[in-house]
DNA sequence: GCCGTTTTCGGCCCGACTGTTTTCAGTCG
């Protein structure tokens, strides 16, 4: 084939074999290796491909030799002659169901063998009137819940950016912390807590000693549209923007393995829950059970990895990508933190498309704590943003040097966000970037350009020695816009020869580098910068998201160049070469 | 299917909620 299928689309494949053999009744451990096996594959930092021509397939967990033969076959050929197979023994459609929320296996095959149904839209019209309900085990109220469930599938709440989902939880909790007087504890749980980029629903987690308070409150919440299901200690409801948020309530002195629990992630929990069994212990959301069947409570995580002999793991790690090994053997890296921050390298005024001056800027980073903060307006060819000439560059380097005067303990510097043309080449001459203290490399147009072409451009920025940092290197933007097609792996490999840094862009719709490409740069020692990309003093608060998408790329205050004082900060742009 | 400081064979996380049930199966996370 002439280009190997992305990690993606492999992981599809291996997902759609696991949905039909799951529907044929396999083995469920089977169904689950193929799942676990995608997960796993979409979660490389490097193209599968790349794995297969180093002849590493079986260093991916859950890659044993079927699958490695398998995932051998597809590579070379293009084709995958068992999932051919499999496609020939269950329709499409009978398939796709499994997309439909409270339809699985079991429904799909019921319904297929049953009825003959092989269609979404055969399946709606047999609700509809009332053919399901003579089908064994299936009445009037489940056909009303499959049909909810279609319903919810075309207009399907896809998973939303972090940001946009991190202001209705915290709103939600602190509401409820208003109506309700009896709240022990409070956290945001789930895939917010670890930070994923995306999130599918919102884990809402709650101590207190009578949960039904909790519930009644929680349902009364002005925001809540619909109430999806309503339980003793678990409750669903749909807020009026479509978000799905979970609340659970826990006694106190539960709570420990309640929110070791409820903020998973699922692969993060087998494999403890796993870890608990060879001890001698069961390990589930309420206590560590003993084989004699006495309950350990534990009132804090703490105690839950404690008594699995580990220290505590921070929650962006826990994604089972070999963060139980490495508290196990001490290996767990020191985090970094937003107090680690000494500075922010890549902020815009209203010298191109920024809000503020480039005073209300400083002063702002300055009100933060920081000791320096690199002006980075856009360069002249990003027209729409009001891009600088040569000229205006220089006006605004006298700008800077006279408001430097004012502070003895903070200091701007003067960059720039240079644009990678579509040709590859850069929009200023050498001798214009050598005039400045940092220079941001980015790209904003002709995203669409193929492989090679990208990459290119890329590539040339982070060859040139005036360049410092390649800012927001995918171009992606999260729920709007896929990356690029840039070859990243080339592009880390080349920066750690050239001594580039590699942002990763603060701002929620971007996180730009993501957590899996920062492991990477940190592992082929490619310096990294945590940047907000302000353009607004408010925008400075959006450091949290960066650091976060740092820590799950497990990043400490050594690997981040922002981290450094001013002076070593300085002395590592003087040593680029790009000026100074 | 994978995997191995109890195993190369025999395990593989654990529980809530719902509906159609009179004891449990299916789905979800």
């Amino acid at each position: 084939m002439d280009q190997a299928p992305s990690n993606k689309q492999v992981a599809a494949l291996l997902r759609r074999i696991a949905g039909i053999l799951d529907i044929q009744g396999e083995n469920r451990f089977k169904v689950m290796a193929y799942r676990r096996a995608a997960d796993n594959i979409e979660a490389l930092p490097r193209d599968l491909a790349d794995y297969w021509r180093e002849g590493r397939l079986r260093e991916i967990p859950g890659i044993g030799e079927a699958l490695s033969e398998k995932l051998d076959e597809l590579l070379r050929t293009g084709r995958m002659s068992y999932l051919e197979e499999l496609e020939q023994q269950v329709p499409p459609g009978v398939v796709e169901m499994l997309e439909i929320p409270e339809v699985g296996p079991k429904t799909a095959r019921l319904v297929w063998e049953r009825l003959g149904i092989t269609s979404i839209e055969q399946l709606r019209e047999a609700a509809e009137t009332g053919r399901l309900r003579q089908l064994p085990g299936m009445g009037a109220k489940t056909e009303q819940r499959i049909l909810a469930g279609i319903q919810a599938l075309t207009h399907r709440s896809q998973r939303i950016p972090i940001g946009e989902a991190r202001p209705v939880a915290l709103a939600l909790l602190s509401g409820l912390r208003a109506s309700v007087s009896s709240l022990v504890k409070t956290a945001v749980a789930g895939s917010l807590r670890r930070w994923r980029e995306t999130i599918g629903d919102v884990d809402l987690l709650v101590a207190a000693e009578d949960p039904e308070p909790v519930m009644e409150a929680f349902t009364r919440l002005p925001d809540v549209a619909e109430v999806i299901l309503r339980g003793s200690t678990k409750t669903s409801i749909r807020t009026r923007d479509g978000l799905q948020v979970d609340l659970r309530v826990v006694p106190p002195e539960r709570w420990g393995t309640a929110l070791q629990y409820f903020t998973g992630s699922q692969a993060h929990n087998i494999a403890l829950r796993e870890r608990a069994l060879k001890r001698g212990l069961s390990l589930s959301e309420y206590a560590l059970k003993r084989e004699d069947g006495k309950e350990i409570l534990c009132a804090e995580e703490e105690e839950v990895y404690a008594a699995l002999e580990l220290p505590w793991i921070p929650p962006e790690l826990r994604e089972n990508r070999g963060e139980i090994e490495a508290a196990e053997e001490g290996r767990l890296p020191r985090l970094i933190e937003v107090s680690d921050l000494e500075g922010e390298l890549h902020a815009h005024s209203t010298w191109s498309d920024g809000t503020a001056t480039i005073e209300e800027m400083a002063e702002a980073a300055r009100a933060r704590g920081y000791r320096y903060l690199v002006i980075t307006d856009h360069s002249e060819s990003l027209g729409v943003t009001g891009g600088l000439t040569v000229e205006r560059l220089r006006e605004q380097r006298a700008e800077i040097e006279r408001l430097n005067k004012r502070w003895s303990d903070f200091r701007l510097l003067h960059g720039i966000e240079v644009e990678i043309r579509a040709d590859g080449t850069l929009d200023y001459p050498d001798e214009v970037l050598a005039e400045l203290d940092c220079v941001v490399a980015s790209i904003h147009t002709g995203l669409r350009q193929d492989r090679e072409q990208i990459t290119a451009r890329a590539l040339a920025a982070v060859r040139n020695p005036h360049v410092d940092i390649l800012g927001h290197p995918s171009g992606r933007l999260l729920g709007r816009r896929e990356e690029s097609a840039v070859d990243l792996e080339v592009v880390l490999q080349t920066a750690a020869e050239t001594g580039v840094a590699m942002e990763i862009n603060a701002h929620p719709s971007r996180l730009d580098l993501d957590d899996v490409h920062v492991r990477r740069a940190i592992e082929l020692g490619v310096p990294l910068v945590i940047n907000c990309d302000a353009h607004s003093p408010a925008d400075f608060d959006l450091i949290e998201y960066g650091v976060a998408t740092a820590r799950r790329g497990w990043a400490a205050p050594e690997h981040v160049l922002n981290a450094l004082p001013l002076e070593r900060l300085e002395e590592w742009l003087r040593r680029r070469g790009s000026g100074g």
